[in-house]
Order: C-alpha cells, then sequence, then structure tokens
DNA sequence: TGTACATCAGTGAACGCGCGTTCACTGATGTAC
DNA sequence: TGTACATCAGTGAACGCGCGTTCACTGATGTAC
C-alpha cells in the first residue's frame, strides 16, 4: 500500500469507505459524489472508472450495510428461544448503527431502489429473510393471532425509529420497547 | 379573488399550498424553493416578499403540520379509557398522513430544526404534549413499569414508521401493532 | 537484469444545469383630495 | 365621481455556487523481449 501511489490499489472500496465518511460526518442530505471523491482524495471523474453512477456508488454502500447487518444479525438464528431471539437481533441491530451509521444512512428508504443492483437486490432480500424467519417463529411460539409479515414489519420500523432516535438516549430504550410487544404477542419476557 | 390579479391576495399561504403539493408529487428530497415558487404561478424572487428563507418558507409548512396533527389528534384526549384513547390518537394519526402527506414530510426530523422559528416551536411542543399527557394515563393505567417518556417514544415511532411504510399496504397495521403493544403493557384491549 | 511498450487508473479542464439569493424595476392597488 | 400619487407585491435578469458527468490527456504500472 504505497503512500504516495498514482494507482490507487483498491480506490472502489476507498471511495466506498469514504462515502460512509461523508454520510456520517455530513448526513446523508449533503452527501455529494464530490465530497466522497475529495474524501478518497481523488478527483470526481476518478468514480467513474469504478462506478458507472452516482446511484451505482450509492448502491454499494448500501449493498456492503446489508452484507453486515444480514452478517450481525445472523447469529441471533442460533438462539433456541424465540422471543429471545428477537431480542438478540434487535441487538445485534443496534450494534450495526451504532458501529456503521453511515451504512445505516445509505440504507434508508427512498435513498436507493432496492432492485438498484441485482446485488443490492440479493443482499436485502438475504438480510430481510433474516428477520422473517425470526417472526415466523415468534408467530408460531405466540399462537399465530397476526400474519408473520405484519410482525415482522413492526418490530422493522420499531429497530430503525428508535435506535434512529436514541442516539442521544440510552440504548435500552429499543430492548424495552420489545420487551413491551413480545410480552403483548403472549411471550414471557425471557430471561433476567 | 381576481383570476388575472396582479396581486395575489395570499401569496404566503398560496406558497405554503404549492411546496405541499410540491413535496407529495415529487417527494422531500426533490422540494426546492423555485418548483415551490412555480408551483405557486410565480417567480422565485417573489417568495421573499413573504418569507426571509427558503428554510423559513419549510419551517412554516411544518409548523402548519403540526398545527394540524394537534387540532386532529386532540380529540383523542376525550376518551376516557387510556388504552382506547391512544387508538384513537393512533387513528387520527393515520388520517393526518393519508390527508396531508406533504406535511408529514415537512415534519420529518431532520428537515427542519425544531426551533427554527419560535411558531414553529410552540407548535410542535403542543402537538408533542398531546401525546405526552396520553402515555401518562397510560403509564398510570399500566402500573407505571416504564417511564412515559419511554411510551411516547415507542409510540410516536410505530406511528412514524409503519404510517410511512403502510402506503401500499392495508391502514390498520398500526392499529394491530398498537394493540399488541398495549396488551404487553397490561392494558386490555378495548372494544370489540 | 535492462529496455520498449501497451495498458488503463486517475487528472484537470470543461460542460450544462438548477439551485438560492440579490437587485433595480414596473405596474396594479388603495388612498387622499 | 374622478384624478394624482404613494405603496409595495411581483418581475426578470443576473450572480456565484456546487453538482453530476464527459473527455482528451498523462504517466505509473506490469509485461514481453
Amino acid at each position: 500500500m504505497p503512500k504516495t501511489a498514482y494507482h490507487h490499489g483498491d480506490l472502489r472500496q476507498a471511495l466506498v469507505d469514504a462515502a460512509l465518511d461523508v454520510m456520517m460526518r455530513d448526513g446523508l442530505p449533503d452527501f455529494t459524489l464530490a465530497r466522497a471523491a475529495k474524501a478518497a482524495g481523488v478527483t470526481p471523474a476518478a468514480v467513474y472508472r469504478h462506478f458507472t453512477d452516482r446511484r451505482d456508488l450509492l448502491a454499494e454502500v448500501a449493498r456492503q450495510g446489508h452484507e453486515r447487518l444480514a452478517f450481525l444479525t445472523s447469529h441471533a438464528e442460533n438462539t433456541a428461544d424465540p422471543a429471545t431471539a428477537i431480542l438478540d437481533y434487535a441487538g445485534a441491530f443496534s450494534d450495526f448503527v451504532r458501529s456503521f451509521p453511515g451504512h445505516f444512512c445509505a440504507m434508508s428508504p427512498g435513498i436507493v431502489p432496492t432492485d438498484q443492483t441485482a446485488l443490492l437486490a440479493d443482499a436485502v432480500a438475504r438480510s430481510d429473510a433474516i428477520l422473517m424467519r425470526l417472526c415466523v417463529r415468534l408467530g408460531e411460539a405466540s399462537g399465530a393471532e397476526l400474519p408473520p409479515e405484519d410482525i415482522a414489519r413492526h418490530i422493522q420500523v420499531l429497530c430503525r425509529g428508535l435506535v434512529q432516535s436514541a442516539c442521544n438516549t440510552q440504548g435500552d430504550t429499543l430492548r424495552s420497547a420489545l420487551a413491551v410487544y413480545l410480552r403483548g404477542l403472549g411471550l414471557s419476557p425471557p430471561i433476567r
């Protein structure tokens, strides 16, 4: 990784990382292809060697986010008790947002169309499927009053919304909200 | 209201309405002072007769939204049973978003700083206070396991998130989610 | 090991665009006589 | 009722800016001999 390299080595990934930095620092509405390029120490035109588009860059940022989220939350599937598994999912989700706020920004609905890229669509489907499987188990355990799709949407909204708005609060808001919700489904709040 | 009027009559309000139209049609990220002016049939410069700023216009749009939301949800305070009152609140919230999607856009967190204008700050405080009072009652009725601030945030997140994501779904997602949540608080789901 | 060369990653200048904002202006309005 | 005038709401041209994108270029890299 020569410091003064003319050829960068892995500019593609460096641009993704730079985009994440810009989003984290300046916020999503101020994200700009030009700023991302500058943050990577490169001319805006250089971006077009690695991405077709501004949207293509954003799609890759979002894709990596969903990939990471899927990886982090997948461990919750190993938890036997369905309610505990959901709390584990929420914990992993919180960690994800805390650790990768830029990714979280890029994954906000309405930023990149889910089908912008085949790879992105795959990643989204895979990370959505994890929550869905957990919610199917939850539905079975609770007597299936609600379709698992609804439960999944409820939990997704709580995760996105609470994690976002709880930046300035202590981090257990999401856990306690979900505990109430799970009790409402007729599931005993787990250990502790 | 002469059609060919040079002096408009109430251009200030017409600009607010035009801004709402633009937000509804083009989405918030594509909202623009120039487009709002055009939608009002007026030159961009004319906006500055009535607002100091692009942000000032947005603040007024948001203010009127909070005013409307406060008016619509305030009726829920007349409902005796606290749990039913919350469901009434959610119903009014849904109606608000359905009827005034542009207002809902402008009220999204991060668009206009709450303290952009004294009038806006007032309106926000008033509409927040309504939900808070409902949640205090809810907390008392449920044995006050959770501080009402937390309950209020949970419900606010559910309202914002579910109403937003449920545009393409049937409208009762919010109601059923809240029913589960209220049951989790130990409150019997009301009538029906 | 050393030289000649093809590749192609990144440059820098340029483009057209729409933005928010300003300014001197103009002409419809309402008021005073 | 009719005229003269001050007001000020909206015009239209202009500004500087940063954006996304393009293009001919250049020069470091890796390969072939």
